[in-house]
DNA sequence: GATACATTCTCTACGCTGTAGACTTTATGC
DNA sequence: GCATAAAGTCTACAGCGTAGAGAATGTATC
Protein backbone atom coordinates (compact mmCIF):
# COMPACT_ATOMS: atom_id res chain seq x y z
CA UNK A 1 0.00 0.00 0.00
CA UNK A 2 1.23 3.14 -1.13
CA UNK A 3 0.55 5.43 2.18
CA UNK A 4 2.70 8.44 0.61
CA UNK A 5 2.83 11.32 2.85
CA UNK A 6 2.25 11.82 7.25
CA UNK A 7 -1.58 11.66 7.41
CA UNK A 8 -3.05 9.34 10.26
CA UNK A 9 -1.39 6.29 10.76
CA UNK A 10 -4.72 4.34 9.69
CA UNK A 11 -5.95 3.52 6.46
CA UNK A 12 -9.05 6.60 6.53
CA UNK A 13 -7.76 10.12 5.66
CA UNK A 14 -9.54 13.21 6.08
CA UNK A 15 -12.89 13.60 4.62
CA UNK A 16 -12.45 15.79 1.56
CA UNK A 17 -15.14 18.37 0.57
CA UNK A 18 -15.69 21.19 -1.51
CA UNK A 19 -15.05 23.78 1.17
CA UNK A 20 -11.87 21.79 1.99
CA UNK A 21 -10.62 21.26 -1.64
CA UNK A 22 -11.45 25.11 -2.43
CA UNK A 23 -9.45 26.68 0.55
CA UNK A 24 -6.51 24.75 -0.08
CA UNK A 25 -6.73 25.58 -3.29
CA UNK A 26 -6.88 29.18 -2.12
CA UNK A 27 -3.91 28.55 0.05
CA UNK A 28 -2.07 27.15 -2.57
CA UNK A 29 -2.32 30.41 -4.96
CA UNK A 30 -1.87 32.48 -2.00
CA UNK A 31 1.18 31.14 -1.78
CA UNK A 32 2.73 29.98 -4.91
CA UNK A 33 0.96 31.84 -7.72
CA UNK A 34 -2.18 30.44 -10.22
CA UNK A 35 0.15 28.35 -12.07
CA UNK A 36 1.12 26.20 -9.26
CA UNK A 37 -3.09 25.39 -8.82
CA UNK A 38 -3.03 22.25 -11.00
CA UNK A 39 -5.05 19.20 -10.42
CA UNK A 40 -2.40 17.00 -9.82
CA UNK A 41 -0.67 19.58 -7.39
CA UNK A 42 -4.04 19.96 -5.69
CA UNK A 43 -4.38 16.47 -5.02
CA UNK A 44 -1.07 16.07 -3.67
CA UNK A 45 -1.56 19.03 -1.32
CA UNK A 46 -4.68 16.87 -0.12
CA UNK A 47 -3.32 13.75 -0.05
CA UNK A 48 -5.51 12.26 -2.33
CA UNK A 49 -5.87 11.33 -6.22
CA UNK A 50 -6.27 14.32 -8.78
CA UNK A 51 -9.08 12.84 -9.72
CA UNK A 52 -10.88 12.51 -6.65
CA UNK A 53 -11.09 16.84 -6.75
CA UNK A 54 -13.68 16.48 -10.06
CA UNK A 55 -16.34 15.15 -7.77
CA UNK A 56 -15.91 18.78 -6.08
CA UNK A 57 -15.18 20.30 -9.49
CA UNK A 58 -16.29 20.18 -13.02
CA UNK A 59 -13.27 20.72 -14.13
CA UNK A 60 -10.05 23.45 -13.35
CA UNK A 61 -12.13 26.41 -14.80
CA UNK A 62 -14.79 25.51 -12.04
CA UNK A 63 -12.04 25.22 -9.72
CA UNK A 64 -10.63 28.62 -10.29
CA UNK A 65 -14.33 30.05 -10.56
CA UNK A 66 -14.71 28.70 -6.87
CA UNK A 67 -11.60 30.56 -5.39
CA UNK A 68 -13.35 33.55 -7.07
CA UNK A 69 -16.52 33.00 -5.36
CA UNK A 70 -13.98 31.90 -1.98
CA UNK A 71 -12.78 35.29 -2.15
CA UNK A 72 -15.41 37.02 -2.35
CA UNK A 73 -17.14 35.46 -0.03
CA UNK A 74 -14.80 37.52 2.60
CA UNK A 75 -16.11 40.74 1.56
CA UNK A 76 -18.96 42.22 3.74
CA UNK A 77 -21.72 44.77 2.20
CA UNK A 78 -24.38 46.45 4.09
CA UNK A 79 -26.71 47.56 1.08
CA UNK A 80 -28.74 49.12 4.47
CA UNK A 81 -26.55 51.53 5.03
CA UNK A 82 -28.10 54.57 5.29
CA UNK A 83 -25.15 56.80 4.25
CA UNK A 84 -24.38 55.23 0.61
CA UNK A 85 -21.31 57.29 0.40
CA UNK A 86 -19.71 56.35 3.34
CA UNK A 87 -20.76 52.73 2.28
CA UNK A 88 -18.75 52.39 -1.15
CA UNK A 89 -16.23 53.84 0.51
CA UNK A 90 -15.54 51.60 3.01
CA UNK A 91 -16.24 48.64 0.46
CA UNK A 92 -13.73 50.00 -1.92
CA UNK A 93 -11.11 50.08 1.15
CA UNK A 94 -12.39 46.35 2.44
CA UNK A 95 -11.58 45.27 -1.45
CA UNK A 96 -8.44 46.40 -1.94
CA UNK A 97 -7.15 44.96 1.09
CA UNK A 98 -8.65 42.04 0.06
CA UNK A 99 -6.74 42.51 -3.17
CA UNK A 100 -3.65 42.65 -1.60
CA UNK A 101 -4.34 40.01 0.63
CA UNK A 102 -4.73 37.76 -2.05
CA UNK A 103 -3.21 39.64 -5.34
CA UNK A 104 -2.29 36.02 -7.04
CA UNK A 105 -6.20 35.56 -7.71
CA UNK A 106 -6.94 38.88 -8.94
CA UNK A 107 -6.27 38.31 -12.35
CA UNK A 108 -8.65 35.19 -11.77
CA UNK A 109 -11.36 38.09 -10.72
CA UNK A 110 -11.20 40.13 -13.28
CA UNK A 111 -10.85 37.93 -16.19
CA UNK A 112 -12.87 34.63 -15.44
CA UNK A 113 -15.98 37.12 -15.98
CA UNK A 114 -15.28 38.25 -19.67
CA UNK A 115 -15.18 34.67 -20.22
CA UNK A 116 -18.58 34.00 -18.95
CA UNK A 117 -21.99 35.79 -19.39
CA UNK A 118 -22.75 37.63 -16.84
CA UNK A 119 -26.19 35.59 -16.31
CA UNK A 120 -24.22 32.30 -15.72
CA UNK A 121 -21.18 33.04 -13.67
CA UNK A 122 -21.28 31.74 -10.22
CA UNK A 123 -23.64 33.39 -7.82
CA UNK A 124 -20.71 34.26 -5.04
CA UNK A 125 -19.30 36.65 -7.61
CA UNK A 126 -22.62 38.41 -8.49
CA UNK A 127 -23.62 38.99 -5.26
CA UNK A 128 -21.41 42.12 -4.77
CA UNK A 129 -23.26 43.40 -7.90
CA UNK A 130 -26.91 43.11 -6.11
CA UNK A 131 -25.73 44.37 -2.67
CA UNK A 132 -24.40 47.57 -4.42
CA UNK A 133 -27.23 47.93 -6.47
CA UNK A 134 -29.68 47.46 -3.21
CA UNK A 135 -27.58 50.23 -1.60
CA UNK A 136 -28.32 52.61 -4.30
CA UNK A 137 -31.26 52.07 -4.79
CA UNK A 138 -32.44 52.19 -1.01
CA UNK A 139 -30.52 55.47 -1.42
CA UNK A 140 -32.98 56.87 -3.90
CA UNK A 141 -31.62 56.25 -7.29
CA UNK A 142 -33.70 54.88 -9.51
CA UNK A 143 -32.63 51.03 -10.50
CA UNK A 144 -31.48 52.17 -14.09
CA UNK A 145 -29.51 55.00 -12.71
CA UNK A 146 -28.02 52.73 -10.06
CA UNK A 147 -26.89 50.71 -12.78
CA UNK A 148 -25.23 53.48 -14.27
CA UNK A 149 -23.28 54.36 -10.30
CA UNK A 150 -22.79 50.89 -10.12
CA UNK A 151 -20.80 50.86 -13.26
CA UNK A 152 -18.74 54.26 -12.38
CA UNK A 153 -17.80 53.22 -8.91
CA UNK A 154 -16.74 49.50 -9.85
CA UNK A 155 -14.83 50.01 -12.75
CA UNK A 156 -12.77 52.55 -11.03
CA UNK A 157 -12.29 50.42 -8.19
CA UNK A 158 -11.05 47.72 -9.78
CA UNK A 159 -9.03 49.56 -12.17
CA UNK A 160 -7.51 51.44 -9.28
CA UNK A 161 -6.69 47.59 -7.87
CA UNK A 162 -5.09 46.37 -10.79
CA UNK A 163 -3.26 49.41 -11.29
CA UNK A 164 -2.01 49.91 -7.56
CA UNK A 165 -1.19 45.96 -7.87
CA UNK A 166 0.75 46.75 -11.27
CA UNK A 167 3.22 48.79 -9.46
CA UNK A 168 3.20 46.99 -6.25
CA UNK A 169 6.15 45.02 -5.70
CA UNK A 170 6.54 42.42 -2.91
CA UNK A 171 10.10 42.11 -1.67
CA UNK A 172 10.58 46.23 -0.45
CA UNK A 173 13.93 45.03 -0.13
CA UNK A 174 14.17 44.41 -3.54
CA UNK A 175 12.11 47.14 -4.65
CA UNK A 176 14.11 49.65 -4.97
CA UNK A 177 16.69 47.35 -6.09
CA UNK A 178 14.25 46.09 -9.40
CA UNK A 179 12.52 49.56 -9.74
CA UNK A 180 16.00 51.27 -10.38
CA UNK A 181 17.20 48.52 -12.42
CA UNK A 182 14.41 48.05 -14.58
CA UNK A 183 14.01 52.26 -14.91
CA UNK A 184 17.91 52.38 -16.17
CA UNK A 185 17.50 50.19 -18.52
CA UNK A 186 14.72 52.78 -20.19
CA UNK A 187 15.73 54.46 -23.10
CA UNK A 188 16.89 57.86 -21.76
CA UNK A 189 15.62 60.02 -24.52
CA UNK A 190 11.99 58.17 -24.85
CA UNK A 191 11.36 57.90 -21.29
CA UNK A 192 12.11 60.84 -19.45
CA UNK A 193 9.38 61.65 -17.65
CA UNK A 194 9.39 58.36 -15.99
CA UNK A 195 12.58 57.71 -15.22
CA UNK A 196 12.81 60.73 -13.77
CA UNK A 197 9.46 59.81 -11.93
CA UNK A 198 12.15 56.87 -9.99
CA UNK A 199 11.44 58.07 -6.30
CA UNK A 200 7.75 59.09 -6.44
CA UNK A 201 6.61 55.88 -8.05
CA UNK A 202 8.46 53.98 -5.27
CA UNK A 203 5.99 55.45 -2.91
CA UNK A 204 2.66 54.87 -3.48
CA UNK A 205 0.18 55.34 -0.94
CA UNK A 206 -2.41 53.36 -2.70
CA UNK A 207 -5.62 53.66 0.18
CA UNK A 208 -4.87 57.89 -0.18
CA UNK A 209 -4.93 57.74 -4.05
CA UNK A 210 -7.84 55.40 -3.96
CA UNK A 211 -9.68 57.61 -1.39
CA UNK A 212 -8.57 61.01 -3.50
CA UNK A 213 -10.46 59.34 -6.93
CA UNK A 214 -13.13 57.98 -5.08
CA UNK A 215 -14.15 61.68 -3.31
CA UNK A 216 -14.08 63.14 -6.91
CA UNK A 217 -16.03 60.16 -8.23
CA UNK A 218 -18.94 59.97 -5.00
CA UNK A 219 -19.54 63.89 -4.98
CA UNK A 220 -20.41 63.87 -8.86
CA UNK A 221 -22.63 60.47 -8.81
CA UNK A 222 -24.32 62.27 -5.61
CA UNK A 223 -24.79 65.44 -7.89
CA UNK A 224 -26.76 63.38 -10.51
CA UNK A 225 -28.67 61.95 -7.14
CA UNK A 226 -30.35 65.57 -6.94
CA UNK A 227 -31.09 66.22 -10.42
CA UNK A 228 -32.69 62.98 -11.02
CA UNK A 229 -34.94 63.72 -7.85
CA UNK A 230 -35.97 66.69 -8.56
CA UNK A 231 -36.91 65.87 -12.36
CA UNK A 232 -38.18 62.53 -12.43
CA UNK A 233 -40.68 60.73 -10.72
CA UNK A 234 -40.18 58.25 -7.82
CA UNK B 1 4.26 15.51 -47.63
CA UNK B 2 3.48 18.20 -45.29
CA UNK B 3 3.43 20.83 -47.86
CA UNK B 4 0.16 21.79 -46.26
CA UNK B 5 -1.31 25.46 -47.44
CA UNK B 6 -0.47 27.92 -50.35
CA UNK B 7 2.79 28.74 -50.09
CA UNK B 8 5.13 28.58 -53.40
CA UNK B 9 5.21 25.22 -54.84
CA UNK B 10 9.07 25.29 -54.85
CA UNK B 11 10.79 24.29 -51.40
CA UNK B 12 11.09 27.81 -49.83
CA UNK B 13 8.40 29.17 -47.82
CA UNK B 14 7.74 33.18 -46.67
CA UNK B 15 10.80 34.53 -44.43
CA UNK B 16 9.71 34.54 -41.16
CA UNK B 17 10.15 37.67 -39.01
CA UNK B 18 8.85 39.03 -35.78
CA UNK B 19 6.68 41.64 -37.30
CA UNK B 20 4.93 38.49 -38.93
CA UNK B 21 4.80 36.07 -36.28
CA UNK B 22 3.28 38.53 -34.00
CA UNK B 23 0.94 39.31 -36.24
CA UNK B 24 -0.23 36.40 -36.95
CA UNK B 25 -0.39 34.96 -32.92
CA UNK B 26 -2.50 38.42 -32.80
CA UNK B 27 -5.16 37.43 -35.90
CA UNK B 28 -5.09 33.52 -33.88
CA UNK B 29 -6.12 35.13 -30.64
CA UNK B 30 -8.70 37.74 -32.30
CA UNK B 31 -10.07 34.71 -34.07
CA UNK B 32 -9.98 31.90 -31.55
CA UNK B 33 -9.39 33.58 -27.96
CA UNK B 34 -5.90 32.98 -25.82
CA UNK B 35 -5.85 29.58 -25.73
CA UNK B 36 -5.69 28.78 -29.33
CA UNK B 37 -1.96 30.74 -29.30
CA UNK B 38 0.07 27.74 -28.57
CA UNK B 39 3.57 27.76 -30.27
CA UNK B 40 2.31 24.33 -31.88
CA UNK B 41 -1.04 26.17 -33.67
CA UNK B 42 0.96 29.00 -34.43
CA UNK B 43 4.12 27.24 -35.88
CA UNK B 44 0.94 25.55 -37.84
CA UNK B 45 -0.34 28.48 -38.96
CA UNK B 46 3.13 29.82 -40.24
CA UNK B 47 3.55 26.44 -41.87
CA UNK B 48 6.75 26.13 -39.90
CA UNK B 49 8.24 24.06 -37.06
CA UNK B 50 6.55 25.37 -33.73
CA UNK B 51 10.44 25.45 -32.67
CA UNK B 52 10.83 28.34 -35.36
CA UNK B 53 9.19 30.04 -33.68
CA UNK B 54 11.72 30.73 -30.84
CA UNK B 55 14.13 33.10 -32.77
CA UNK B 56 11.43 35.50 -32.48
CA UNK B 57 10.18 35.14 -28.85
CA UNK B 58 12.04 33.60 -26.10
CA UNK B 59 9.02 31.93 -24.78
CA UNK B 60 5.53 31.96 -24.32
CA UNK B 61 5.17 34.46 -22.47
CA UNK B 62 7.16 36.99 -24.42
CA UNK B 63 5.13 35.97 -27.42
CA UNK B 64 1.88 37.48 -25.42
CA UNK B 65 4.13 40.23 -24.49
CA UNK B 66 4.67 41.11 -27.94
CA UNK B 67 1.26 40.82 -28.74
CA UNK B 68 0.19 43.09 -26.26
CA UNK B 69 2.51 45.23 -27.23
CA UNK B 70 1.21 45.23 -31.04
CA UNK B 71 -1.73 46.18 -29.88
CA UNK B 72 -0.67 48.65 -27.57
CA UNK B 73 0.97 50.43 -30.93
CA UNK B 74 -2.50 51.18 -32.49
CA UNK B 75 -2.91 53.57 -29.83
CA UNK B 76 -1.97 57.15 -30.86
CA UNK B 77 -1.16 59.55 -28.39
CA UNK B 78 -0.23 63.02 -28.98
CA UNK B 79 1.34 64.67 -25.82
CA UNK B 80 1.40 68.08 -27.07
CA UNK B 81 -1.75 68.41 -27.64
CA UNK B 82 -2.90 71.78 -25.74
CA UNK B 83 -6.31 70.95 -24.40
CA UNK B 84 -4.95 67.94 -22.05
CA UNK B 85 -8.46 67.07 -21.23
CA UNK B 86 -9.67 66.80 -24.90
CA UNK B 87 -6.77 64.54 -25.73
CA UNK B 88 -7.28 62.55 -22.38
CA UNK B 89 -10.87 61.88 -23.83
CA UNK B 90 -9.68 60.94 -27.36
CA UNK B 91 -7.07 58.43 -26.06
CA UNK B 92 -10.03 56.86 -23.72
CA UNK B 93 -12.33 56.31 -26.38
CA UNK B 94 -9.59 55.02 -28.77
CA UNK B 95 -8.67 52.50 -25.94
CA UNK B 96 -12.29 51.58 -25.39
CA UNK B 97 -12.62 50.93 -29.08
CA UNK B 98 -9.04 49.33 -29.42
CA UNK B 99 -10.12 46.64 -26.67
CA UNK B 100 -13.58 46.29 -28.36
CA UNK B 101 -11.83 45.51 -31.43
CA UNK B 102 -9.34 42.74 -29.67
CA UNK B 103 -11.67 41.35 -26.95
CA UNK B 104 -9.53 38.34 -26.33
CA UNK B 105 -6.55 40.34 -25.78
CA UNK B 106 -7.62 42.22 -23.06
CA UNK B 107 -6.90 40.01 -20.60
CA UNK B 108 -3.31 39.79 -21.73
CA UNK B 109 -3.15 44.09 -21.78
CA UNK B 110 -4.29 43.87 -17.70
CA UNK B 111 -2.76 41.06 -16.44
CA UNK B 112 0.44 40.24 -17.98
CA UNK B 113 1.43 43.66 -16.30
CA UNK B 114 0.75 42.24 -12.96
CA UNK B 115 3.36 39.57 -12.83
CA UNK B 116 6.28 41.84 -14.16
CA UNK B 117 7.65 45.00 -12.49
CA UNK B 118 7.29 48.10 -14.12
CA UNK B 119 10.81 48.78 -15.32
CA UNK B 120 11.22 45.35 -16.89
CA UNK B 121 7.98 45.48 -19.11
CA UNK B 122 7.70 45.45 -23.25
CA UNK B 123 8.75 49.29 -23.81
CA UNK B 124 5.67 49.16 -26.15
CA UNK B 125 3.52 49.01 -22.98
CA UNK B 126 5.32 51.71 -21.17
CA UNK B 127 4.51 54.29 -24.44
CA UNK B 128 1.37 55.01 -23.24
CA UNK B 129 2.50 55.58 -19.73
CA UNK B 130 4.64 58.15 -20.58
CA UNK B 131 3.28 59.96 -23.33
CA UNK B 132 0.07 60.17 -20.56
CA UNK B 133 2.68 62.00 -18.40
CA UNK B 134 4.52 64.30 -21.16
CA UNK B 135 1.01 65.54 -21.79
CA UNK B 136 -0.21 66.25 -18.20
CA UNK B 137 3.40 67.79 -17.44
CA UNK B 138 2.73 69.64 -20.67
CA UNK B 139 -0.77 71.53 -19.25
CA UNK B 140 0.90 72.30 -16.19
CA UNK B 141 0.91 69.91 -13.34
CA UNK B 142 3.93 68.61 -11.66
CA UNK B 143 5.46 65.48 -12.55
CA UNK B 144 4.15 63.88 -9.48
CA UNK B 145 0.68 65.17 -9.85
CA UNK B 146 1.22 63.80 -13.06
CA UNK B 147 1.54 60.27 -11.99
CA UNK B 148 -1.51 60.63 -9.54
CA UNK B 149 -3.74 62.19 -12.01
CA UNK B 150 -2.76 59.73 -15.00
CA UNK B 151 -2.94 56.77 -12.31
CA UNK B 152 -6.89 58.18 -11.74
CA UNK B 153 -7.40 58.33 -15.22
CA UNK B 154 -6.16 55.38 -15.91
CA UNK B 155 -7.25 53.25 -13.38
CA UNK B 156 -11.07 54.11 -14.40
CA UNK B 157 -10.28 53.92 -17.79
CA UNK B 158 -9.26 49.67 -17.45
CA UNK B 159 -11.91 49.67 -15.08
CA UNK B 160 -14.28 51.04 -17.83
CA UNK B 161 -13.61 48.97 -20.59
CA UNK B 162 -13.18 45.47 -18.36
CA UNK B 163 -16.43 46.30 -16.38
CA UNK B 164 -17.67 46.71 -20.37
CA UNK B 165 -15.96 43.65 -22.03
CA UNK B 166 -18.02 42.09 -18.99
CA UNK B 167 -21.42 42.53 -20.23
CA UNK B 168 -20.52 42.14 -23.84
CA UNK B 169 -21.98 39.60 -25.48
CA UNK B 170 -20.87 38.66 -29.01
CA UNK B 171 -23.79 38.09 -30.60
CA UNK B 172 -26.58 39.84 -30.64
CA UNK B 173 -28.42 37.42 -31.68
CA UNK B 174 -27.72 35.07 -28.66
CA UNK B 175 -27.84 38.07 -26.48
CA UNK B 176 -31.16 38.50 -25.28
CA UNK B 177 -31.38 34.72 -25.05
CA UNK B 178 -28.43 33.88 -23.14
CA UNK B 179 -29.13 36.89 -20.97
CA UNK B 180 -32.90 35.96 -20.16
CA UNK B 181 -31.41 32.46 -19.60
CA UNK B 182 -28.94 33.54 -17.14
CA UNK B 183 -30.75 35.55 -15.58
CA UNK B 184 -33.85 33.73 -15.58
CA UNK B 185 -31.33 31.46 -13.44
CA UNK B 186 -31.08 33.26 -10.43
CA UNK B 187 -32.90 32.82 -7.47
CA UNK B 188 -35.14 35.46 -7.78
CA UNK B 189 -35.00 35.84 -3.56
CA UNK B 190 -31.34 36.88 -3.52
CA UNK B 191 -31.34 38.46 -6.53
CA UNK B 192 -34.30 40.83 -7.34
CA UNK B 193 -32.75 44.08 -8.36
CA UNK B 194 -30.48 42.12 -11.01
CA UNK B 195 -33.08 40.28 -12.44
CA UNK B 196 -35.56 43.51 -12.20
CA UNK B 197 -33.27 44.77 -14.66
CA UNK B 198 -32.65 42.72 -17.39
CA UNK B 199 -33.85 44.99 -20.04
CA UNK B 200 -31.71 47.84 -18.92
CA UNK B 201 -28.48 45.48 -18.74
CA UNK B 202 -29.13 44.61 -22.47
CA UNK B 203 -28.82 47.97 -23.90
CA UNK B 204 -25.49 49.49 -22.53
CA UNK B 205 -24.22 52.46 -24.56
CA UNK B 206 -20.50 52.14 -23.19
CA UNK B 207 -19.02 55.29 -24.83
CA UNK B 208 -21.38 57.13 -22.91
CA UNK B 209 -21.14 55.89 -19.62
CA UNK B 210 -17.22 56.45 -20.65
CA UNK B 211 -18.00 59.68 -21.22
CA UNK B 212 -19.96 60.76 -18.24
CA UNK B 213 -17.17 59.29 -15.86
CA UNK B 214 -14.36 60.79 -17.81
CA UNK B 215 -16.63 64.36 -17.87
CA UNK B 216 -16.74 63.96 -13.69
CA UNK B 217 -13.18 62.77 -13.08
CA UNK B 218 -11.51 65.31 -15.65
CA UNK B 219 -13.39 67.90 -13.98
CA UNK B 220 -12.37 66.75 -10.44
CA UNK B 221 -9.13 66.73 -11.61
CA UNK B 222 -8.59 69.92 -13.80
CA UNK B 223 -9.88 71.42 -9.80
CA UNK B 224 -6.51 70.38 -8.51
CA UNK B 225 -4.44 71.76 -11.34
CA UNK B 226 -5.65 75.02 -10.37
CA UNK B 227 -5.39 74.60 -6.60
CA UNK B 228 -2.09 73.21 -7.15
CA UNK B 229 -0.65 76.34 -8.90
CA UNK B 230 -1.54 79.85 -8.26
CA UNK B 231 -0.68 81.65 -11.32
CA UNK B 232 -2.08 79.78 -14.53
CA UNK B 233 -0.36 79.94 -17.78
CA UNK B 234 -3.52 79.15 -19.58
C1' DG C 1 33.83 26.72 -57.64
C1' DA C 2 35.25 25.65 -52.84
C1' DT C 3 35.44 26.46 -48.16
C1' DA C 4 34.11 28.36 -43.75
C1' DC C 5 30.95 30.41 -41.05
C1' DA C 6 26.52 32.26 -39.21
C1' DT C 7 21.83 32.14 -39.39
C1' DT C 8 17.56 29.85 -39.63
C1' DC C 9 14.75 26.04 -39.38
C1' DT C 10 13.60 21.09 -38.06
C1' DC C 11 13.55 16.82 -35.32
C1' DT C 12 13.30 14.17 -31.34
C1' DA C 13 12.40 13.71 -26.67
C1' DC C 14 11.10 14.85 -21.76
C1' DG C 15 8.19 16.05 -18.18
C1' DC C 16 4.25 18.33 -17.42
C1' DT C 17 -0.88 19.32 -18.10
C1' DG C 18 -6.39 18.31 -17.94
C1' DT C 19 -9.39 14.75 -17.90
C1' DA C 20 -12.22 10.45 -19.97
C1' DG C 21 -13.43 5.80 -18.53
C1' DA C 22 -13.09 1.70 -16.02
C1' DC C 23 -12.29 0.01 -11.68
C1' DT C 24 -11.95 -0.54 -6.46
C1' DT C 25 -13.02 0.69 -2.11
C1' DT C 26 -16.12 2.36 1.49
C1' DA C 27 -20.64 3.79 3.57
C1' DT C 28 -25.54 2.99 3.90
C1' DG C 29 -30.23 0.72 3.88
C1' DC C 30 -32.77 -3.40 4.07
C1' DG D 1 -25.60 -10.82 4.10
C1' DC D 2 -26.47 -8.34 0.27
C1' DA D 3 -27.72 -4.49 -2.93
C1' DT D 4 -27.05 0.12 -3.93
C1' DA D 5 -24.88 4.45 -3.95
C1' DA D 6 -21.10 7.35 -3.04
C1' DA D 7 -16.20 8.37 -2.91
C1' DG D 8 -11.75 7.63 -4.31
C1' DT D 9 -8.23 5.45 -7.43
C1' DC D 10 -5.78 3.80 -11.56
C1' DT D 11 -4.50 3.85 -16.20
C1' DA D 12 -4.15 6.08 -20.42
C1' DC D 13 -4.29 9.71 -23.99
C1' DA D 14 -3.69 13.81 -26.45
C1' DG D 15 -1.77 18.04 -25.99
C1' DC D 16 1.42 21.49 -23.93
C1' DG D 17 6.25 24.33 -23.52
C1' DT D 18 10.72 23.82 -24.61
C1' DA D 19 15.87 21.80 -24.10
C1' DG D 20 19.35 20.14 -27.17
C1' DA D 21 21.26 18.25 -31.24
C1' DG D 22 21.25 18.40 -35.94
C1' DA D 23 20.13 19.74 -40.89
C1' DA D 24 19.46 23.14 -44.25
C1' DT D 25 20.29 27.43 -46.11
C1' DG D 26 22.50 32.19 -47.03
C1' DT D 27 26.78 34.91 -47.19
C1' DA D 28 31.83 36.15 -47.18
C1' DT D 29 36.31 34.94 -48.46
C1' DC D 30 39.57 32.91 -51.10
Amino acid sequence: MADSAGSQSGSRKAPLSRELVLSTALALVDAEGLDALTMRRLGQELDRDPMSLYRYAANRAALLDGVSELVLDELAIFPDDPDWQAQLRKIAHDLRLLALRHPNVVPLLVTRPLSTPLGLRPLGTLRPLEQILALLIEAGFSPAAALHVYRAYYGFLCGHILNELQEYIVDPEENEAILRLGLHRLPAKSFPHLRALGPVLADYDGAAELDQGLAILLSGLAGQLSIGQRESPS
